[in-house]
DNA sequence: TAGTGGTCTAGACCACGTT
DNA sequence: ACGTGGTCTAGACCACTAG
């Protein structure tokens, strides 16, 4: 059996002198290939995609090296495998995912209750240094900026202000926002095709300032946590910037190290 | 060739009426037999374990559940594979993880630069409530309390005060921690054989109390990152109760959303 | 050159959910 | 009964490390 056109096909390539390290397993290749036609949108969010014998038919691999590559995907939260079922395109707008990236916690009784927000603003502004160079945007170019209070279990909590880039969000609005109710991050997902996948978070305390406080309805200066967020789609390519004020007295953020 | 015999080995045991998910893969069994050889010590921190084949001669398994096994250990921090030499038992000791705990960092060009600790006093006292139910002890038992604070890059940023179940760290005195110059969970490791490998953690803002600020050279009121921990050792066994205070002006906590 | 982990295959069977 | 993901096997070969 000629297993050498397949050799072939990984990336081996050992042109140059220097000491490359090129090496790309077949299943990073589909790997690959998979978030292609994530990025591509042949297959979208909330829908099945082939099953691993297809997918291992299409691509001319076996079923076990379609698997690997499912495997990463799935730990990256960017594909859901269930048993019996398929696979399937995550999507933000199931209950189980909806608010993952918000670790806000209690040790009450039945966690967090409820939770709503109530827009402050929605402007068009010229982007800073930052921001051009986190969005890879050029002088002139513009970020949607806004603002909003979050509720948990009807108490104000947060205080965050969202940085977008205007031209992956064109037509987001004041008035859209209002409208649509669901969370913010399902909202990019099915009006303007922004798959968000993973972000990170720096995280201070700091005191509160004099507006924040009174949307918050607590004294000036009481500390509050801060988060600096930026959360990226495919490709490692960063969508947002997102700056919150977390009030921590009957919240706390939860995390897990290992 | 009889599987069947196998088969049997799997806990598949379908005796009660009750719907009870009690199936458990091969792999899966193979990894807690792994687990009882780390907690035994057959296999010591920084020691290298039998190769993938041995184990699966041992256990007489094929190598790809031997592999698998491993691999959930290893996506755990509990066992380290090294292509081309082996895998090998996590020590608190080398430095790429001595400090995975500690999510500090800075923006700065080098980062945390270097970290000491100042150890203001280490007691033992009776368990509280809490102590007691978390740790497993009974009433009467003690907790050592131990106050320290931490520098990094020569500035106070850190105020702790942990605790730790006394009947698991009998011996460990302030003459201890002050003279051996190793990061703590290095030194429960090697002195107690108490290996921690995972823990929860619940951050908050809060005020710097005055017994505090002084020590971080703070006003009193300043904004502080309030970090309780939990850390468990083999079997999900809480082994440390940690309440840290850190300055976040210089550093922040950092975290990554997936 | 030998030994280890890492990749890949082909095929079998199991557990789960749906029809 | 069927299709999906999940487990397991046996064997081959590749990449990396060290003696």
């Amino acid at each position: 059996m000629n297993k050498t056109a397949k050799r072939v096909a990984r990336s081996s390539s050992r042109q140059s002198p220097v000491a490359v390290a090129s090496f790309s397993p077949l299943y990073k290749q589909i790997k690959d290939l998979l978030l292609q036609s994530l990025e591509s949108g042949e297959f979208k969010p909330g829908e099945m995609i082939p099953s691993e014998q297809e997918l291992a038919v299409r691509f001319k691999v076996s079923q076990g090296t379609v698997r690997k590559a499912i495997d990463e995907l799935s730990a990256e939260n960017v594909l859901i495998r269930r048993q019996g079922k398929g696979t399937f395109v995550a999507t933000h707008h199931e209950p189980e995912v909806r608010y993952r990236f918000l670790r806000m916690a209690t040790d009450n009784p039945e966690g967090v209750k409820r939770t709503h927000s109530e827009i402050l603003s929605c402007d068009e502004i010229e982007a800073n240094d930052v921001q051009r160079q986190v969005f890879g945007l050029s002088v002139g170019q513009k970020v949607i900026c806004i603002k909003r209070v979050m509720y948990l279990s009807h108490q104000p909590a947060v205080y965050e202000e969202i940085y977008l880039p205007e031209p992956a969000f064109q037509g987001l609005s004041f008035a859209l926002l209002t409208t649509e109710k669901m969370p913010l991050y399902g909202l990019f997902e099915s009006h303007f095709g922004v798959q968000l996948l993973r972000c990170d978070e720096k995280l201070r305390a700091v005191s509160a300032p004099k507006e924040v406080a009174k949307y918050l309805k607590i004294e000036e200066g009481s500390p509050l946590l801060s988060i600096e967020r930026v959360a990226y789609t495919y490709g490692e390519k960063a969508m947002e910037i997102r700056k919150g004020l977390y009030l921590t007295e009957h919240y706390y953020y939860r995390n897990s190290l290992n």
